[in-house]
DNA sequence: TTACGGAGTGCTGAG
DNA sequence: CACTCCGTAA
């Protein structure tokens, strides 16, 4: 995304040529020139290369490439989408169009514009940390209890009035109710706050790009005349104001070309809203409309599995995924006792797919085994090489649900990587150093300032703090120039005075520093001069390791060293608030990748895994009570689903804990009942009557032998991992788990001495999974859960809004609300 | 002002 | 279990 130049001469390129090696509906939407564009592309249907095969056809056709915009969901599509396109039209040409994300691109947008806006070209971007941090501040200005306003509903409530563009006086005006006008009353008192820090959220950045191009015509002009073709990726995650922005830009020309898949819309919790592309074709009567339904990812098994999740959806747009790679191997399900077996299942599958002899014969094999079809094979893309680790990837609806798996790969010498989790821009000492630099090109920044004031620790305690943002309310001021002012400030203690000089001056310094030299001597400074890199080196592991994530940093920054001061500060800074869990994600052939059911959109791996395929875990507990909640579960399954090329592996467990508590029963996903039998192959679990209707009686390989199965084996020489709490595995004779002693209805018991104890508690529970109830002060949820713990009952419930709270069973006066 | 330990509480998902 | 918050002691 570098600033646009000259357009330059570049190599004639032939349109048709462009077109060659696609199929006919790819070659429509590639030919179709002006006006809107709606391309339903379907998993899997090469959509990415569409979008690349366009942009060269429009250069092709004598589109001069900066009048281009391509917008995609995350940086590394943004990376990828470059690099397709230049491979078609060379870099130089490339780099004249725009490609990035709705974020990335307004806050391009904002630097360059938002001086109109009150904003300065060095605001700061906040993160949802920092938000949460302004939320916390603006309790405390108007005196709320922020138990009564936690922050994070507040978060949310400010979140989706942004995402329906609407200002603090709007959200007050359509307020229902006390809790409503009091978040809009912090709404009000967050956003004067983020003006006095020069600071914009997330939402923001879009926010006020929308405002912008609305209240000043000249400059949407300009934008129109610069950007005559729009292209915009993941239009299903699109929200309001990225919609609204689409609309605006392309109000003269028209020309929008926007890709989705409505069954993969997976964002609705962060504002996305569906009816932007169902009502693509209402909203531009003239437009075209191209499907996409070849898929050239997955076998057909794979395909139509996921298609049986998906058909339930109601107002879908209609669509079926069809490939000519062959049906392949069965979808695999596999029954664990819990979520540790369901861990060690996978890592022992990993290694058995990943082991020496299945690399020397390499892996199609494994992918016959529906024998009435042809081999599986994809001469294409190659993936018919040996397999590698990084060829498979474990996909999980929560992070909490890595730890388990992580501890096997552990075990079993998988070597692996995570996607999530904790992000190194979280890591405390991370965010201490960003908010250095942070203050060197914006003092005003008071989250930042706020954050390392007594960073490491220089004497200005808590009421040094609080006398400084008396001074600044007192005055309508910033906390920064509180601080400066503080050695004329009375009330304070010379020894805080003194610290504060010192401090003042250390900021000065910094700020001198970032405005005429290059990004990484700024985070250089800004380690040295503060103190943190003595702090950390105090001779422990742990500073050891903290530092190293600061010289980490550091040569991070070191790539902006080219851009000249202070624009490379600025650009540092803006990626690194902007990068996504996605983009963290490198290609690494050699590990096995977890990561969640989210980031795994727009991915693809030859094996995939997922896991915890469980009531209350996919669909999640919180989605239970509704059905658009559960309709957007069912599609987050699917996504899962059509990641996996070549094999698909469901797992789901009989018991699982959550938080630290003994595992508690769970049952099936709903979504496993709507897999057709014929596609499926079972493992695991007990045989027989299980309440599954799905389960197949007998062993699990069918001895075609090309499916070497060696599920329900505890491979010898290996301890179960936690065998206290399996059962006795390696006596099961080909399956897991024989008979565990828990009585129906009941509550998980161990399979240890307690399950004797267990089993004389009553059985009659008042609560069961699916029960609505109300609470006085949580209000109305569902039970997630219900079991005997010491004597009482234990009820689990999800509350809407208030999470997932275990509650007493003779305390909580639960009420019911209906049903049962 | 800081360091420590115990208590209390929370797990969607993410730019 | 893993984090943050809070009170207390140094």
């Amino acid at each position: 995304m570098s600033p646009p130049k000259a357009p330059t001469a570049r190599p004639q390129l032939d349109p048709d040529e462009i077109l060659a090696a696609l199929n006919p509906p790819q070659q429509e939407a590639v030919r179709h020139v002006d006006g809107p564009l709606l391309i339903l592309a379907g998993a899997g249907s090469g959509k990415t290369r569409v979008l690349a095969h366009r942009v060269a056809h429009l250069v092709a056709s004598g589109v001069p490439p900066y009048q281009i915009v391509a917008v995609t969901f995350t940086n590394k599509a943004a990376g990828e989408m470059r690099d397709r396109i230049a491979g078609l039209i060379g870099a130089q040409a490339t780099r004249e169009a725009t490609i990035g994300t709705f974020h990335a691109i307004c806050a391009r947008i904002l630097r360059r514009e938002g001086e109109r806006t009150g904003l300065t070209r060095n605001f700061t971007i906040y993160d949802r940390a920092d938000q949460l941090a302004v939320i916390k501040e603006s309790l405390r200005r108007l005196d709320l209890d922020d138990k009564r306003f936690a922050p994070a509903a507040l978060l949310v409530f400010i979140g989706q009035r942004k995402d329906e563009l609407a200002d603090p006086a709007t959200a007050m005006r359509q307020a229902t109710g006390f809790w409503e006008e009091t978040g809009a009353r912090v709404y009000e008192a967050y956003q004067r706050q983020l003006a006095e820090s020069d600071a914009v959220d997330f939402d923001d950045l879009l926010l006020r790009v929308v405002l912008l191009f609305e209240q000043h015509p000249d400059v949407l002009a300009r934008y129109q005349r610069r950007w005559t073709y729009l292209l915009v990726d993941e239009y299903q995650d699109t929200n309001r104001a990225q919609y609204r922005l689409c609309r605006l830009l392309a109000a003269v020309h028209h020309n929008l070309a926007v890709v989705g898949d409505d069954d993969q819309s997976i964002y609705s919790w962060r504002g996305a809203d569906l009816r932007n592309i169902l009502d693509f074709e209402r909203d531009w009567p003239d437009a075209t409309v191209v499907k996409l339904e070849q898929n050239y990812r997955s076998t057909q098994t794979i395909l139509d599995a996921a298609h049986a999740i998906v058909s339930r959806l109601a107002g879908r747009k209609d669509k079926r995924l069809w490939t000519d790679r062959g049906a392949g191997a069965a979808v695999s399900i596999f029954d664990a006792y819990n979520e540790y077996e369901e861990a060690e299942f996978v890592a022992r599958q990993v290694e058995r797919l990943a082991s020496s002899a299945d690399r020397r014969r390499g892996w199609a094999g494994l992918l016959t085994r529906r024998a009435d079809d042809a081999p599986a094979a994809d001469a294409a893309d190659g993936a018919s090489g040996p397999l590698r680790f990084g060829d498979i990837a474990v996909a999980y609806r929560v992070n909490a649900q890595s730890r388990v798996l992580e501890e096997a790969f552990m075990r079993f010498g998988i070597p692996y990587q995570l996607v999530g989790g904790v992000r190194f821009y979280e890591r405390r000492e991370v965010k201490d150093a960003l908010a250095y630099a942070r203050l060197a090109r914006n003092p005003a920044d008071r989250v930042a300032l706020e954050r390392v004031i007594n960073v490491p620790a220089r004497g200005i305690g808590d009421k040094t703090v609080s006398e400084l943002r008396a001074w600044a309310d007192g005055r309508d001021a910033t906390l920064w120039a509180a601080v400066e002012a503080a050695t004329e400030n009375a009330n304070l203690a010379t020894r805080s005075r003194a610290a504060l000089a010192g401090f003042a001056e250390l900021i000065r310094g910094l700020v001198t520093v970032a405005a005429g030299e290059p990004a990484s001597s700024v985070l250089e400074a800004c380690l040295e001069r503060s103190g943190l890199r003595a702090a950390l080196e105090d001779g422990s592991e742990e500073g050891e390791e903290r530092w190293a994530n600061l010289v980490e940093l550091r040569n991070h920054a070191a790539e902006f060293d080219e851009v000249a001061a202070p624009e490379g500060l600025a650009r540092f800074l803006e990626e690194v608030a902007l990068v996504s869990d996605q983009d963290t994600l490198e290609e690494r052939p050699d590990r096995v990748t977890l990561i969640t059911l989210h980031a795994a959109k727009g991915l693809e791996f030859p094996i995939v895994f997922m896991v915890g395929l469980e009531e209350g875990l996919l669909p999640y507990a919180r989605a239970l009570d509704d059905e658009r909640e559960l309709e957007e579960e069912r599609r987050l399954t699917y996504v899962g689903m059509t990641r996996a090329k070549d094999r698909l592996f469901l797992v789901h467990a009989r018991h699982r804990s959550a938080w630290g508590s003994g595992g508690v029963e769970v049952e099936p996903s709903r979504f496993l009942a709507d897999l057709p039998e014929d596609l499926l192959e079972v493992g695991g679990g007990r045989r027989g009557p299980s309440g599954l209707g799905w389960v197949r009686d007998g062993g699990t390989d069918d001895g075609s032998g090309t499916t070497p199965t060696v599920w329900g084996r505890i491979r010898p020489g290996l301890e179960p991992l936690r065998p206290e709490r399996l059962p006795d595995l390696d006596l099961g004779s080909g399956t897991f788990g024989r008979t565990i002693p828990v009585a129906s209805g009941e509550a998980a018991t161990e399979a240890t001495g307690e399950a004797a104890a267990a089993e004389a508690t009553p059985p009659e529970l008042a609560w069961r999974a699916g029960d609505k109830v109300r609470h006085r002060r949580f209000g109305d949820g569902i039970v997630v859960t219900s079991q005997w713990v010491s004597g009482d009952e234990e009820v689990t419930v999800a509350f809407a809004g208030h999470g997932v709270r275990r509650l007493v069973g003779s305390y909580a006066g639960l009420e019911r609300i209906d049903g049962r």
